[in-house]
DNA sequence: GTCTATATTGCGATAGAC
DNA sequence: GTCTATCGCAATATAGAC
């Protein structure tokens, strides 16, 4: 059991600052959790904020494959649109925790943020106001749209249903299964709203 | 300078709570940047937590004093979307703070949160499903919508913007004087989305 | 109401035996 | 690589003078 010790840590890690925060959880009650001695946690990690860094890169790094397949390939801009949805929806189904660590690196950033925001977050925002731009120019969107704004909407109304969960899951009856279902109705309810003719007013 | 003292480590505490999160500040920084003795806090507040409940008290008062607007009249299904708008717009705006401890507390919940969860979020949750549910049977909105998941994609492209700004203030060259310009825009990306005619096929 | 001084606890990190 | 024991520090809270 020599390696072991470092996934048993992360494991634990990872649940524990998910739940509670990075200063919210103690490196005794990490080392406990974990089932080892909390002084491995500076041995393996050089101390807590090295566990820390570590759960992040690893919640992050999936993210940042997942991404992969909206930025490298040639699609139609709405297209584009519907393989952000998807991937949004992957990312957040196979890394439930993901969305904690991004908020609490949104709102109170840690050194190793940084990278995340200038690999991933930068790229996809570029990419997709790129998309918009595109359909605007061949008439498949409202001419009038503001492709900055536009990415936010999509990026809010994609992965709001995520944030909110803790909310809804107590606010709603029976919302689980529903992941997908809300995707695909976000999905269509943004596309006809920035198709062309559907302008109000 | 009685009272004073109280609205001083208020203030302060608002600013660096929010900026830090409350395991990130210490009563000394608290007194500190508020120019009282840190012994106050405990005489004031009853020690740290109190401080910290007085601020979310502080904070979600403002909410629930504009959320009657929505709540207290008779306006059409689309007017009530309307007036959800530009409420949420006039919260973030009259505290821009708010959104932090919001989502602090959505995923560290304090005990004071439980409040705000049951006399506003299902409140204005409920409220806005019933216009939806409404607008549909009146015919103004597409007949397929499920209605729970609507209101999580209006809320989500109605409050992203305020999330994610301090992303979008390094990502976006000139971004500001826009949180009116956004919620304009998404507003008729939202409404010409859901409704009827505009099914996607 | 406000201050100084201090009690007490819990934290992260590490030295050194195995 | 792992463990025990402990160091040094910073945290909150409070007692008591003014």
């Amino acid at each position: 059991m020599e390696k072991d010790t470092r996934t048993k840590l992360i494991a634990a890690a990872t649940r524990l600052f998910a739940e509670k925060g990075y200063e919210g959880v103690s490196i005794r009650e990490l080392a406990q959790q974990a089932g080892v001695n909390s002084a491995l946690i500076s041995y393996h990690f050089s101390g807590k904020e090295g566990l820390y860094t570590a759960v992040l890169e690893n919640q992050f790094t999936m993210m940042l494959e997942l991404a992969d397949r909206i930025l490298h390939n040639s699609l139609t801009p709405e297209q584009k649109i519907r393989e952000y949805a998807v991937t949004v929806l992957s990312i957040h189904q196979s890394s439930p925790t993901l969305i904690r660590f991004l908020y609490s690196e949104l709102f109170h950033p840690s050194p190793c943020f940084e990278v995340i925001t200038q690999r991933f977050l930068a790229k996809i925002f570029q990419t997709l106001a790129l998309s918009f731009t595109e359909g605007i120019a061949k008439g498949q969107f409202r001419p009038d749209l503001n492709v900055e704004n536009a990415v936010i909407s999509l990026a809010g109304i994609m992965n709001f249903y995520f944030i909110a969960r803790p909310l809804t899951q107590n606010l709603v009856a029976g919302s689980e299964a529903g992941a997908q279902a809300y995707i695909e109705q976000a999905l269509e309810i943004f596309l006809a709203g920035i198709r062309r003719g559907n302008k109000d007013g």
